[in-house]
RNA sequence: AGCCUCAUAGUGUAAUGGUAACACCGCAGAUUUUGAUUCUGUUAUUCAAGGUUCGAGCCCUUGUGAGGCUACCA
């Protein structure tokens, strides 16, 4: 592709290559996390690129991503998602190797770490309604007010918890509850829920819990149990950073990783939007998650999108924190810029009108050769059968051409394309007007 | 309204405190057996006001505008 881009550093490549300059790190772990509710769409290609990026650009200090679904929510997620979203990466030209990994594997470690949270008096089982609780949380003005069930024994939230565990609460009857800070700004600390009851059934662990623990709470968790250095994600979680060091902080993790933000990609006339997708599917406005006129990876891979042309999209378009919207002509000019380089050429005709080449037998070619390529010699050429009648594209033909029509009329000349130069001689039309047969006659040599 | 974040051509992204630039888009022209490609030329940019400095897109202050946050979603 042309421009090879410009090897600058973007905010985050500048904090890593730091990190591993001051010997904070020896090596650098990302990893792309998807909740396995839907298909991956263009919006996640730039944060795969991100991550898979990083770690291809520091593989010599043993730098990987890691492909983690975070399901933590079975009512939401499915087997096909996951099957759709790994087929989606590796189309993209990413390998995880054998670092895949399931948010669900860790709901023990979760589990123990909210126990630990309770043992330490930093969680509480909250016994008021998810009404009560919103309202005692208070607003973007109005301060947060105590539970009365926030200084309960820790004993008491210890049995509390482990018969939520065991199933003997119907769901909304209780919730797991870090203690911080009821009076922060910070809405995301006053007092966030870390495990609510759900009886479903999940994808990867069937009934085996009943109990699951919310994002906050267990994506950090998740990040220092695979020791993830640099977890990345987009500005919406940037209120949610204090939170993340406060269970990096506060739970028995083996290793501390950073998140840091960056601004997802918006573009013109898009639709990116999980639930907004989700519906167009569902209520079968769209054949289905890949249908070309969607937004989607499998749905831009089913347009003919190329994928090097994707990757080669997120690069340009870069990391910032600056949350615009991302011109669509940017992206097809790099699927276009790609297409033109590697593609081979041929030709189709969409309105056809027969033209008919009168004195044909005086040069007679069965087919004509044409270069597949118009720039690239080695991709060969290619056979188009060709005989006394052709046919043409209806717009490609004006009785009276206006100014600056270039291709055929009465009395005018053009190339058939690997052909012969012809001159039109007549025309027909029917009762309405329109062409239906065009006369001409080739000018011998000229092929 | 409180808190957090951001602000460079139309769009996206650059510029150790030292000449504001690249790509896309647009426009004009040349070449062309794809009105494609290619090539040439070209329009247009630091949100505002102060301050620090010999010098500010960059540092400081205030203002303005935009995005995010009030889920038992992620």
């Amino acid at each position: 592709m042309s421009d090879p881009i410009t090897p600058k550093l973007d905010f985050i490549r500048e904090i890593i290559s730091a990190d591993l300059a001051s010997g904070k790190h020896a090596t650098t772990i990302t990893r792309f996390p998807p909740e396995p509710n839907g298909y991956l769409h263009i919006g996640h290609a730039k944060a795969i690129c991100l991550n898979f990026g990083i770690a291809a650009e520091n593989a010599a200090t043993g730098a990987k991503c890691h492909l983690r679904f975070d399901d933590t929510n079975p009512e939401k997620e499915e087997s096909e998602y996951v099957e759709s979203i790994k087929a989606d990466v590796k189309w993209l030209g990413f390998d995880w190797g054998s670092d895949l990994y399931f948010a669900s594997d860790y709901f023990t470690f979760f589990h123990d770490c909210a126990v630990h949270l309770i043992k330490q008096g930093k969680a509480y089982v909250e016994q008021q309604s998810a009404e009560e609780m919103r309202t005692n949380r208070g607003n973007l003005t109005t301060l947060g007010t105590p539970s009365p069930f926030r200084d309960r024994p820790e004993e008491e939230s210890l049995d509390l918890f482990a018969r939520m565990k065991a199933g003997e609460f119907k769901e909304g009857d209780c919730v797991l509850r870090a203690k911080i800070d009821l009076t922060s700004p910070n809405m995301n600390l006053r007092d966030p829920v870390l495990y609510r009851i759900m009886h479903a059934e999940h994808h990867n662990t069937g009934n085996a819990w009943c109990i699951y623990p919310l994002y906050d709470f267990a994506h950090p968790l998740e990040d220092a149990l695979e020791h993830i250095t640099h977890s990345l994600c987009t500005l919406e979680f940037e209120n949610h950073r204090p939170l993340y060091d406060w269970f990096i902080d506060n739970c028995p993790v083996p290793s501390k990783p950073r998140q840091i933000e960056f601004a997802r990609l918006g573009l013109t006339y898009t639709v990116m939007s999980k639930r907004k997708l989700l519906q167009l599917v569902q209520e079968g406005h769209v054949s289905g998650w890949n249908d070309p006129r969607l937004p989607t990876l499998s749905g831009l891979r089913r347009r003919g999108y190329p994928p090097e042309a994707v990757v080669h999209f997120c690069k340009r378009v870069g990391i910032t924190k600056f949350s615009g919207t991302t011109d669509v002509a940017l992206l097809e000019f790099d699927v276009r810029d790609f297409l033109n380089t590697s593609a081979p050429r041929r030709m189709a005709v969409l309105d056809p009108v027969k033209v008919v080449l009168e004195n044909w037998s005086t040069e007679p070619h069965a087919s004509v050769e044409v270069p597949n390529h118009p720039q690239n010699p080695e991709a060969g050429n290619r056979d188009i059968p060709i005989s006394h009648e052709v046919w043409i594209e209806r717009e490609d033909f004006m009785e009276i051409p206006e100014k600056k029509f270039h291709r055929l009329g009465p009395d005018r000349h053009v190339r058939l394309k690997g052909g012969h130069i012809i001159r039109c001689t007549g025309f027909e039309k029917d009762a309405d007007g329109n062409i239906t047969i065009i006369r001409a006659e080739i000018l011998p040599g000229t092929i």
